[in-house]
DNA sequence: TGAAATGTTGGGGCG
DNA sequence: ACGCCCCAACATTTC
């Protein structure tokens, strides 16, 4: 009795999934394998807020996957053995698997397709994440993109057809009792309960992505207008979806094109949206044509700059917010509390380590990777190499953030740094972004004190420091 | 998807 | 009525 296997791996989803399709349209009963092999993401296994991610989002799949009569077979690594092993239970003549694009799962990947070729079984690989796969599209002169703006003219393009596959309409399960870990087992879950900030902020799973994507394409028109605000949900908290495989970048655009029905304006609204997935497929074009840049600036000029070695100290307090500056520690706490962080906030964090404390961004880079739900290779690495000035298309290294002035910009009445700083509750608005300028009386009125009253670093001097190790770079190294 | 310094303009107070 | 100064508002340049 042949089967097909379709292996998950992050694109844990029943609805516009290839991989699965392509089993059920082959007409083989199925298996449906998750393989557990940390190990085989060299130095980017998954952290803890991705891994508690990672549990439930399996849970989900698993349950419904059940209700279809079947069940997930959870295996641990490495992949080839785990497979290998599966195909010898069920008889499988083929496996079927969507693509990803880290380096260390690109290189598993194409042996695990060689040897099973070379056996004579069927190894199809597709596209479930990406409008547009890393290879599709070059520059003119058949280089890959480096800049956003001409990438995305090209890309863009692309999207208008692409349509989500519906779920298949019936399963027809392989017969055999396989046995399968349980995914409590995988040590996933975290052994003390640092979770219920989470818990109270995400639904994984299939089911909490299409919440989500509803949600969104309701109010995806005052996007552009929110979008810069960490104090309102005006952005679509899809990321950690997405990374997962939960829904798909096809399924969004169709969710958006249905709330545009009968009103051509509302698809010109959203296109601002709409580019941020573009970014991430920028960042999947990226990291695929530039395997190196998840560890070493693109620019390599940047190799150059005198980063600061961190004080523990200090980067202790960045990563645990308590730098004394509102916005980014409220940014901070946000992501140690909730596992996200509005990307907003990601920027003028970001900005302050890179450029006012000018360590390098892979000490953020790791922080954001342990701490993320929405962790992804390609899209941190992007995210980070931007701020810093040493990726493609990035913001200039001059272009240093002020989180004064960005606090009071984008959360002018304080209602963001008041969620997550209990410390400033009773300050003014009008000063609550700097709290260290009240005269001491008010301070003690306000209950201000500690880091408050005395921030850290000194924004002005640290940004002209690092202007300055900017300008050695330029003259040791004109260009 | 910046910020700060510098330059320009124009209205209003005032001698 | 006129010139001068101040300075806010806006524009441009620089980092």
């Amino acid at each position: 009795m042949s089967t097909a296997i379709v292996w998950f791996r992050r694109d844990l989803r029943l609805i516009d999934n290839p991989a699965l399709d392509a089993a059920v349209q082959s007409g083989l009963p199925i298996v449906a394998l998750y393989v557990h092999a940390p190990e085989e993401e060299g130095e980017w296994q998954s952290g803890a807020a991705s891994d508690w991610w990672l549990q439930r989002s399996l849970v989900a799949l698993d349950a419904q996957l059940r209700e279809r009569g079947g069940r997930l077979i959870v295996r641990r690594g490495p992949a080839l053995a785990a497979i290998t092993r599966l195909i010898g239970e069920t008889g499988a003549v083929a496996v079927h698997w969507n693509r990803l694009y880290e380096p260390a799962a690109i290189a598993r990947d194409q042996i695990i397709e060689q040897l099973l070729k070379a056996d004579g079984f069927i190894a199809d690989s597709h596209n479930a994440a990406l409008f547009v796969e890393p290879w599709q599209i070059t520059t003119q002169t058949g280089q890959p993109y480096r800049v956003f703006t001409p990438f995305w003219r090209n890309a863009f393009g692309r999207i208008a057809d692409a349509l989500p596959l519906p779920a298949p309409q019936a399963l027809r399960w392989a017969g055999a009792v396989l046995p399968s870990e349980a995914i409590a087992s995988l040590g996933l879950s975290p052994a003390v309960a640092w979770d219920s900030g989470l818990c109270a902020t995400w639904t994984p799973g299939e089911q909490g992505g299409l919440m989500r994507v509803r949600a969104f394409a309701a109010q995806a028109t005052r996007y552009a207008q929110e979008r810069d605000r960490p104090d309102l949900t005006g952005t679509s908290m899809l990321s950690p979806h997405l990374h997962f495989g939960e829904i798909s970048p096809r399924q969004v655009l169709a969710a958006l094109q249905l709330e545009a029905q009968g009103d051509p304006g509302v698809m010109d609204r959203v296109e601002p949206f709409l580019r941020e997935l573009g970014w991430r497929e920028f960042a999947h074009h990226l990291l695929y044509h530039f395997p190196a840049t998840a560890a070493h600036n693109l620019n390599a000029r940047f190799d150059q700059l005198a980063w600061a070695e961190p004080e523990p100290i200090l980067l202790r307090a960045w990563q645990r917010g308590r730098t004394g500056i509102p916005i980014v520690d409220a940014g901070m706490r946000q992501l140690w509390q909730t596992g996200w962080m509005h990307n907003r906030v990601r920027m003028i964090v970001a900005s302050l380590l890179t450029k006012n404390l000018r360590y390098h961004w892979r000490h953020g880079a790791r922080w954001f990777w342990d701490t993320l739900v929405d962790a992804d290779l390609a899209a941190n690495t992007l995210g980070w190499q931007w701020v810093a000035g040493t990726g493609a298309d990035a913001a200039p290294y001059f272009r240093i953030f002020n989180p004064v002035l960005q606090g009071e910009r984008f959360d002018a009445h304080g209602h963001y740094v008041k969620r997550y700083l209990p410390e400033l509750a009773r300050v003014p608005a009008a000063r609550v972004h700097r709290p260290w300028t009240l005269a001491p009386a008010q301070q003690a009125e306000f209950g201000v004190g500690g880091v408050y009253a005395r921030p850290l670093l000194d924004l002005v001097r640290s940004r002209e420091a690092a202007l300055e190790a900017h300008a050695r770079m330029r003259a040791a190294d004109p260009r």
